[in-house]
DNA sequence: TCGTATCGAGCAAACGTTTGTTCAGGGCCG
DNA sequence: CGGCCCTGAACAAACGTTTGCTCGATACGA
């Protein structure tokens, strides 16, 4: 069974297939009656019409593929790459969702900065992909002059770290993450809470910037003893829960006064909690927690009781967003633009 | 500045783009001299040609795009998706290292199981990739069978559970996990070692296999009390860390005798370290301890001392693996096949 | 009534390949 | 010396779109 074509709703409508392709395409110099546009339509509509991607790139001399820059093996941060593969998820999938709704495809490009020349080869010479999402990666400093020089398009999305993108004319989509925080600090105060302690991995800047910056629009003032931070490399991803339980242990040691604690990511809240449990603290009675990331699951079999509150990056948006911006540049030439998009507070029972 | 097209190395020869183009493909009824078809080969190199991907799917017929298939939003088993899309990484390297190389490129490709038509309206009515590979998601028995019947060209990518595919002609390419264990097993048993435990996720039956059949092998006796396994509900990924550490701990108080121990992950296996360590446990003087996975950063500083011996699946060649079984029922119409890689014992400090 | 817009739609070329067919020239055999 | 086959290569069509151009017919103002 054969694909439909132009030509047979051309055939089916008595009409020449430029027309009918016209219609389809709601072309700007369109002179057509109603009546037979409208019987292009449903004929289109009957036989289940799309156009064929290859004979529409042929001729608009575009791929219609968007890239998903693949690519070391080895991350610079050992388990960085991994861990935002997996994060980035719904990422991808909102990338997935937009991208084939407007007739894109989303595919893997492997463009190790080993290989200088991948880049050239596969995208500015062979033209493989019209433009290029940089997810988990951040491109060589050269890469990304280069890519900005040919004004090719291209969209960062949520980029670690951010300041590496600093005065490049390049699309970027973020999570607000700072203000993620601050959103759940202001929640924590407005339930009583003025003595917050802040445990997570060092490389989390932007929470950290939130919490600084919400204790200081609440009027609570920075009591570094309550600041806990561990280093990435050390204790990694999956070192997360088990660093967070050492952190809370070395807190509740201290005997530093505290009602609160805002999490890093949920991994360090999770440690935190097992903590808290075996100190007999009840949560949230005695401690509320907040985690950050709202790993999947979380709310099913992951974590053992109280259900963690934590912040969701709103992950699956960012992914559409980054595929709006992108196709933009594509198709009408628009500038390289930066979004940054709110995270979301959500609410269980641990706070 | 233009790509190079056929018609540029035929100007260039003063050849007709027909003589360029079976020159170039080695076309099987090719009649030409040797001078000129060197002259060709010549001048498509000096001025770096590569065929037009549309073009040739126009031509072909083919769109050159094999589906990487992305299922649900949330899968059956919680954390399952999230960590399979995780180790699933160097897999998809392969693939895309193998596909490209032959032209194609691979797309990522949503098929939600909710979405029954999807699968018929991309793939099978609109083919917009010329095969399918499911790495992370088993696809719902119905379209199954629609992909049997139609005669797709299908591979899986280490399917869970295996045994879903049974009966279908259907391609799949796993790692042989059993074997991994048993190699492993076997070190174990050159370094003295008789009485090995096994401590692992209830959902590693391949690995459990291969600590059995090994047990068997080398004449040892299987003593339950040895073999410790959790629920992956209840202790997922986040948790294998502290699972290990708790069935560690269980053993050690239950005083069973044992000098070795086969864990089910590297994280696992982390978590039986910490256990030993805080048992006062040399390692691997008074028990030698083998992870299974290699994850990534491994020996760098992703766990404390002893770095930790492994298995480590062929994630990378099964990539690979999986690209050519699918590109020989692409473009031979070769049969279905199933492929069993073999996984590598790798010996570090910790046994 | 004639010239001229305007409307509705067809014609045809082009995008870059691949491949079946044709065709000129040369060598060989009868 | 004519007919035939073989070699080496060109010719041409086709894949499915898009789009500039043409063109007949109708409408309209002069």
């Amino acid at each position: 069974m054969r694909r439909t074509t132009l030509k047979d709703i051309a055939l089916r409508t008595e009409l020449d297939v430029s027309t009918v392709s016209r219609v389809l395409n709601g072309d700007g110099a369109l002179r057509i009656s109603e009546r037979k546009r409208a019987q292009v339509l449903q004929v289109a509509e009957e036989l289940g019409y799309s156009p064929h991607l290859p004979a529409r790139s042929l001729r608009l001399q575009r791929s219609f593929n968007i890239g998903y820059v693949l690519s070391e093996l080895a991350s610079p941060l050992p388990i960085q790459g991994d861990l935002e593969f997996s994060v980035a998820r719904f990422r991808i999938y909102g990338l997935e969702e937009a991208l084939s709704g407007r007739g894109y495809l989303l595919s893997l490009l492997r463009l190790p900065a080993t290989d200088p020349f991948a880049l050239e080869e596969k995208v500015l010479r062979r033209r493989l992909v019209d433009g290029l999402i940089y997810g988990c990666y951040l491109p060589a400093v050269e890469t990304l002059q280069k890519l900005e020089r040919a004004g090719f398009p291209v969209v960062f999305l949520d980029p670690f770290p951010p300041s590496a993108l600093e005065g490049a004319r390049l699309s970027s989509v973020c999570s607000d993450r700072k203000a993620g925080v601050q959103s759940a600090m202001r929640y924590l105060w407005t339930r009583g809470h003025c003595r917050i302690a802040f445990i997570s991995s060092r490389t989390n800047v932007r929470r950290l910037a939130g919490y600084r910056s919400a204790l200081e629009e609440l009027g609570l003032p920075l009591d570094l003893r309550l600041v806990k931070l561990f280093d990435p490399p050390r204790e990694n991803s999956y070192m997360a829960r088990a660093a967070g339980y050492r952190r809370m242990q070395e807190l509740l040691q201290e005997g530093v006064a505290f009602t609160a604690v805002q999490a890093g990511s949920d991994a360090t809240a999770a440690g935190v909690l097992d903590a808290l449990q075996e100190a007999g603290c009840r949560v949230p009675e005695d401690v509320a927690v907040i985690g950050y990331d709202d790993v999947e699951g979380l709310d099913g079999a992951l974590f053992a009781e109280p259900f963690l509150s934590t912040v969701r990056d709103p992950n699956f948006e960012m992914g559409i967003k980054a595929a709006e911006l992108l196709l933009a540049q594509i198709e009408e030439g628009a500038q390289p633009e930066s979004a940054l998009l709110q995270p979301e507070l959500v609410l269980r029972a641990s706070a």
